[in-house]
DNA sequence: TGTACATCAGTGAACGCGCGTTCACTGATGTAC
DNA sequence: TGTACATCAGTGAACGCGCGTTCACTGATGTAC
């Protein structure tokens, strides 16, 4: 998997072939089938390894109390942090999350969606949203998932500079959110 | 480039094959040369094609005039409109936007940025964003771009009941995002 | 402690196949005089 | 109107190569008695 993972920095999913991954591995082309069934199983428990990593992230990135501003200063950098340590498993999510291969493509749509469902319920929690309809939390978490793994993945393949760009982007974007939040049933 | 945007329909760009190209167009595998110097050259060919499309649809979302409410009902009325004549176009440009072949991401890239100028320039003539600095513009201009691109993807592979859900999905976004752009200077 | 057996990751050779690329070619269409 | 030549999309055969998959095998580690 760690040698997949290599590969998928240059190339995506449905080219990899398994004697390259096997050539990669340091190991003779059979030894393939003594852990995976065929290329989209190892696909399918790529997509669970990124996304266990994701899923800590998710977790740190709303776990804050404070207000707005800090809230959100924390998420983006949690974010960062997290591209930074795993920065093959964010491309391999942002690449894979439209790519060619099904099995692997809904794997991901399915743990992108529990981490939706995450994210709701812990908006549900704030007082922002009291009197909001469970539809509008969940449009909202979309926003944030989707905003989240699109910073990601841009991060994912910027220098320094380009970081700090994109994660001043980031904070910008989610304060607008912020505030089209704090007057959703106002207006 | 017909055979070649058919057969993304089930796999990414980087596993194409060219006999599997001129085999879809009823051609021998010699007559590509006469098209394209390889795969990469015909990718960015159908880079070209498919956003001189969405060029023209990213127009058409920002030319009517009207409140807030009926631009946002225009806006994905269009863009649905667009994904429904132009599916593979979008596929292809939702697929590839992280995938893997260099040459394609980069024009992709290029484009997009070149539609963000577009609708950033869009947004400074309205009388909510008078006072506001180029790069909140811009931020703002990007957070659009981001999601029109994720809403035709999504609408891409979408029922006719999926599709009235995202875009009634996506109504509900832009109108928050508004709502934020309303309140930016004056909180 | 020693022996016999089971499990299992990894090997290396072999298979048939489809790949990308090249080559000299054909035949239709356009152009100059 | 007729003739000679240029252009150019497409052909079909051939090449060497790497692919995915299979097979009987090896040798290390764990387990039962």
């Amino acid at each position: 998997m760690d040698a997949a993972l290599q590969l998928l920095e240059h190339q995506s999913f449905s080219s990899l072939g398994m004697r390259e991954v096997t050539r990669e591995a340091g190991m003779s082309p059979a030894g393939f089938y003594r852990h995976f069934r065929d290329l989209a199983d190892l696909g399918v428990a790529l997509v669970e390894e990124a996304l266990d990593s994701l899923h800590a992230m998710v977790r740190a990135a709303f776990a804050e109390q404070g207000d707005p501003e800090e809230l959100i200063d924390h998420a983006v950098q949690v974010i960062a942090d997290h591209v930074r340590e795993h920065r093959a498993h964010v491309r391999f999510i942002a690449r894979e999350r439209f790519g060619g291969v099904r099995p692997v493509r809904e794997a991901i749509d399915a743990e992108l969606a529990r981490f939706t469902d995450e994210v709701a319920a812990a908006l549900a929690a704030q007082p922002v949203s009291a009197k909001w309809s469970p539809e509008d939390i969940r449009m909202v978490a979309q926003l944030y998932v989707d905003h989240m793994v699109l910073t990601a993945a841009a991060l994912q393949e910027a220098d320094a500079e380009g970081e700090r760009r994109i994660a001043a982007t980031a904070r910008r974007q989610l304060r607008l959110i912020s505030l089209g939040r704090h007057h959703w049933m106002a207006d």
